[in-house]
DNA sequence: TCTGGGGTCCTATTCCTA
DNA sequence: TCTGTAGGAATAGGACCC
């Protein structure tokens, strides 16, 4: 007999949020706010007494504060969340190996093997969420289906339930049947499915289709003319129940970068070339901490109006030393017309290979250098020595022990930041 | 007081080469 | 040798996710 597919969705509930009060019981009660505390923050994360109020993640802070003054509003931190979120998964693992992370707090887990061992998938669910709250006294909501799709509108539909006037719990678990999917499925608003947002809703709502039913009544066609054959195809396919995708462990990152804005924007060209410096060697050391290389840098500029410049460049061979990087990224900041005046830059690589690779190709670049962008990075070889040095000294004395001159003050004052904080309101360079 | 930072994926265009 | 073309890679931008 067949077995019916059986996959999981967990997602923590107010994770950063949480972690926080777990550190801070006396904070616990409290409306709290997770994210940039400066004048360009955003929210990350709130606990359910601030979303009373009405904030939400990804929320404006200015606005967050509007609505909650009372709130308290805590900088993240992101190593110790990833703290909580590795004991999270040692949980997962124990139920099954085929674990595909979302983030730091969410997974999808196919159980479907599971079964003879641990029982029947809601079991699986109710004893994972149990051993969740014991060990690591952390709620989260666990939806439970076939398919990827319908497990996680599942969990969601098992979420705390917020009004002006109570926190309602949710469910915890939710389990769909296959028989039920549709009738689950289709009342929910479009915005519910995975790949609709503000631009897609917009077209869609302008045909007169709000609920997910209306999307599968609507057709196929209808769709892929609105919306492109990838993108139209795939809607059409959620909307009735049809989610193929398998659960994936163990995916590769495809690139690696940073981008940071500014307190205020940024028109001092010295200044943003410092910045360009100081993020390619913080990509450059995650590249050389997870041993790759890679062969395209981006540089991401966005101005003050928010329009968004990116320039790149594909390298003969792969890099993975900062100083390599901050060469080619500097180059193609000279391409990009500055005088607007700059919200954000951002630097990150793609085309990742394994960095051992690298080591073999250095000869080739010092052989046949093919442009100016060639020519910055051509000093690899003798770069990775540098890097390899400064790996050295960072593991000894810590990650910000050494670095390039132009990032001497950040080092003083790692930030660690969802937007600018309220002490770094000071432009830099 | 407008709108973070880490990513993935898709599409359109441009450029290079066979 | 010149020209048109087809296909792939590189590039740029945008939508979307947590």
């Amino acid at each position: 007999m067949e077995l019916v597919p059986a996959v999981l969705h967990v997602d923590m509930d107010a994770f950063f949020a949480a972690v926080e009060l777990l550190d801070r019981p006396e904070l616990v009660g409290k409306p709290v706010i997770v994210g940039g505390s400066g004048r360009r923050g955003v929210v990350a994360s709130c606990s359910y007494e601030a979303r009373q109020f009405g904030v939400r993640s990804a929320m404006p802070m200015f606005r967050a504060r509007d609505l909650c003054p009372d709130a308290v509003v805590l900088d993240g931190r992101h190593s110790r969340y990833g703290e909580v979120s590795a004991q999270i998964h040692e949980l997962f693992a124990a139920v099954t190996p085929l674990v595909e992370p979302i983030g730091l707090d969410e997974a999808f887990l196919d159980v479907t093997g599971s079964r003879r061992l641990l029982g029947s998938p809601f079991e699986i669910a109710v004893g994972l969420r149990d051993r969740i709250a014991d060990e690591l006294s952390l709620r989260c909501s666990v939806g439970v289906g076939r398919s990827k799709l319908i497990a996680k509108l599942a969990s969601e539909s098992a979420k705390p339930v917020v009004t002006r006037h109570a926190v309602e719990p949710g469910a915890g678990v939710r389990v769909v049947a296959p028989d039920e999917e549709l009738a689950f499925l289709h009342p929910l608003p479009i915005e519910a499915l995975w790949g609709v947002g503000p631009a897609t809703a917009r077209r869609l709502h302008g045909l007169g289709i709000r609920t997910v039913g209306e999307i599968a009544a609507v057709g196929e066609e209808v769709l892929v003319r609105q919306l492109g054959r990838a993108h139209g195809e795939h809607l059409a396919a959620l909307a009735r129940g049809h989610d193929p995708s398998p659960v994936v462990a163990g995916r590769e990152a495809k690139s690696i970068g940073h981008e940071q804005t500014f307190p205020t924007d940024l028109t001092d060209l010295d200044a943003l070339r410092a910045k360009v410096v100081s993020m390619a060697d913080s990509v450059g050391e995650v590249l050389a901490r997870e041993q790759l290389a890679g062969r395209t840098v981006t540089l991401k500029v966005r101005f003050g109006d928010f329009t968004t410049q990116t320039r790149s460049h594909t390298l003969e061979v792969a890099v993975d030393a900062g100083a390599a990087i901050a060469a080619v990224a500097e180059a193609l900041l000279e391409a990009v017309d500055l005088v607007a005046g700059v919200r954000l830059l951002g630097v990150s690589m793609s085309g990742l290979v394994p960095a051992a690779r690298t080591q073999q190709l250095a000869f080739a670049l010092d052989a046949a250098p093919t442009d100016a962008l060639d020519r910055g990075a051509m000093t690899q070889a003798s770069w990775q020595e540098v890097a390899r040095a400064v790996a050295a000294i960072r593991s000894r004395f810590g990650k910000h022990a050494v670095g390039p001159v132009s990032t001497l003050e950040e080092r003083r004052d790692p930030p660690e930041w969802w937007g600018p904080s309220e002490e770094a309101d000071v432009p830099a360079g």
